[in-house]
RNA sequence: GGCGGGGUAGCCAAGUGGUAAGGUCGCGGUCUGCAAAACCGCUAUUCGCGGGUUCGAUUCCCGCCCCCGCCUCCA
């Protein structure tokens, strides 16, 4: 029960060994958003996978210390402060908030930490680690005032990304300074002040100016989890040059390896395409919820997927979803009406006990094979609910099960929340249909029906009554 | 051009050197007043294409095609 995790580094499948397996004690630091404008939720993909990550390592009783920065300054929220008329502070808090609000629609697990680039104790960190650098020769300061990391000096820089530095071809993506930096390569760690910053600066030895976004990573990083850290994830784009960057930095200072196991999560797609703000394909939460969906449901529909392959958005797909947690509500239901049942009569439980059941923690364990894992979820739901038909599970099974849920639900986390109460007319128009019903006025109760349905809740006629369902339970 | 990821049923998606999990959708059946839910059955002779190795390949090897991404501040 060793876990396996494909390493961005080898491009290997890896056994897990972390570095302090006596305490099992855990560093992860998963690259968070930058706070310009609202997340979309090809964003939350890559922050959903690490809270699968998180929540795995955690029922296998790891303890994780996870820390999640969040870019507070850097062009484009020094752009939007600037164009809003509204100081840098208050330009990125709305957006810290609208993250926080999301992450809790999608049930995402708290890190530890969420440290702010703006921070003056990160501040200082990173101007020690600039300092360092020049000091060891790997960094300089150009013509421009800026100071640039000297890949050439650092052997490993495209080690991660598997890049030839001699073939860095520019996509003309990003402006280059190319007169002042000796390099084309070369990245900034500091970027020196010019006006369009405005009162955006911080005073260093260099002169005014701000971090540059990799140092950033690489101070927090080092400054919360220490030089060595177990976990670094993120998503795909963030291998080159973001990741390939922190890997310079720290281990440049530092003199030791930086990170264990990098973990990277494919791209959210929307046609085939790959979401992203500048495409204008994006969609955030509140744009799923105002279609009627979820937050467990984007949830589910984001998680289901195996992280390293390319998820297709669709509303196709978030239907699937609904359906599938529609399946395990319903499954959900049912044990419990059993396990409360006292002196069901017994009979042979034909229905495997699941007390030793691991199938969902071993394939999670295979590089967070949720599909699999799912896949063994909804077969015990088959195999159960033809127990279930046919009477042959006892409620001491039905505990079993529910508990064994449970445990697993501790990653999955995609349970309805509370039992949404039914509304007065909705009881009553029930209510009318029951005595429809009984006087065997199956016009008068169909109609009834119709009507119920017409406020979104679902009426079922069993041997123990009639049972409302709300749909699309949160 | 370089470096990656992916191509399995209408759609989504696991998987193994021995003949294809699961979800969703559709169809038929059991149950039901009718439904719904649940269960049962059907739905890929086939895993992008062409070779090769093998008794046997979707799985290993070689070549090719297609899609997506990264190539200096995108999760």
């Amino acid at each position: 029960m060793t876990m396996r995790f494909f390493n961005t580094y080898s491009r290997q499948i890896e056994q897990f060994e972390p570095r302090n397996p006596a305490e099992r004690a855990i560093g992860v630091y998963t690259c968070g958003p930058t706070v310009y404008s609202r997340a979309h939720i090809g964003n939350f993909r890559a922050y959903i996978f690490e809270d699968l990550l998180q929540r795995h390592l955690e029922l296998r009783g790891y303890k994780v210390h996870r820390v999640m920065n969040i870019t507070d300054v850097d062009d484009k929220t020094i752009r939007g402060a600037r164009e809003a008329g509204i100081p840098l502070v208050k330009f990125t808090e709305q957006f810290k908030q609208a993250f926080f609000e999301d992450a809790e629609t999608l049930r995402i697990k708290r890190a530890d930490e969420f440290p702010c680039a703006t921070d003056q104790r990160y501040i200082d960190k990173m101007i020690a680690m600039i300092g360092a650098l020049i000091s060891k020769g790997l960094a300089y300061q150009a013509d421009d005032k800026s100071v640039y990391f000297r890949i050439n000096k650092f052997p490993n820089y495209g080690k991660l990304a598997h890049f030839d530095l001699t073939q860095l071809q520019s996509t003309g993506r990003v402006k280059h300074d190319e007169y002042d930096k000796e390099h084309i390569g070369d990245f900034a760690l500091w970027k020196a002040w010019d006006e369009e910053d405005g009162d955006v600066k911080w005073d260093s030895p260099w002169g005014p100016g701000r971090p540059g976004w990799h140092i950033e990573c690489s101070a927090m990083a080092t400054a919360l989890l220490g030089d060595q850290i177990d976990i670094h994830c993120g998503g795909v784009d963030n291998i080159f040059p973001h990741h390939e960057a922190e890997i310079a930095q720290s281990e440049g200072v530092t003199g030791k390896k930086f990170v264990g196991y990098w973990l990277h999560c494919a791209h959210l797609l929307v046609d085939g395409q790959k979401m992203a703000k500048s495409l204008g394909n994006f969609y955030t939460v509140p744009d799923v919820l105002a279609k009627g969906y979820t937050g467990r449901e984007l949830r589910y529909a984001l998680l289901r997927v195996h992280y390293r392959v390319p998820l297709n958005f669709t509303w196709e797909g978030m239907n699937e979803a609904r359906e599938s947690l529609a399946r395990i509500d319903e499954w959900l239901g049912r044990l419990r009406a059993v396990a409360k049942k006292e002196n069901a009569q017994r009979s042979t439980p034909n229905a495997q006990r699941p007390i030793e059941k691991s199938d969902f923690e071993n394939a999670l364990d295979d590089d967070l094979n949720i599909s699999a894992a799912l896949g063994f979820l909804f077969e015990s739901i088959r195999e159960t609910n033809r127990a279930m038909d046919e009477n042959k599970l006892d409620p001491g099974a039905a505990k079993g099960w529910l508990d064994w849920w449970q445990r697993i639900n501790t990653v999955l986390d995609v349970e309805p929340q509370a039992e949404v109460v039914v509304p007065p007319e909705v009881a009553q128009l029930a209510n009318e249909r029951e005595n429809a019903r009984r006087e065997r006025n199956w016009k008068r109760s169909d109609e009834l029906r119709e009507q119920i349905s017409a406020l979104g809740w679902e009426v079922r006629d069993t041997k123990d009554g009639s049972r409302l369902t709300g749909r699309g339970a949160s």
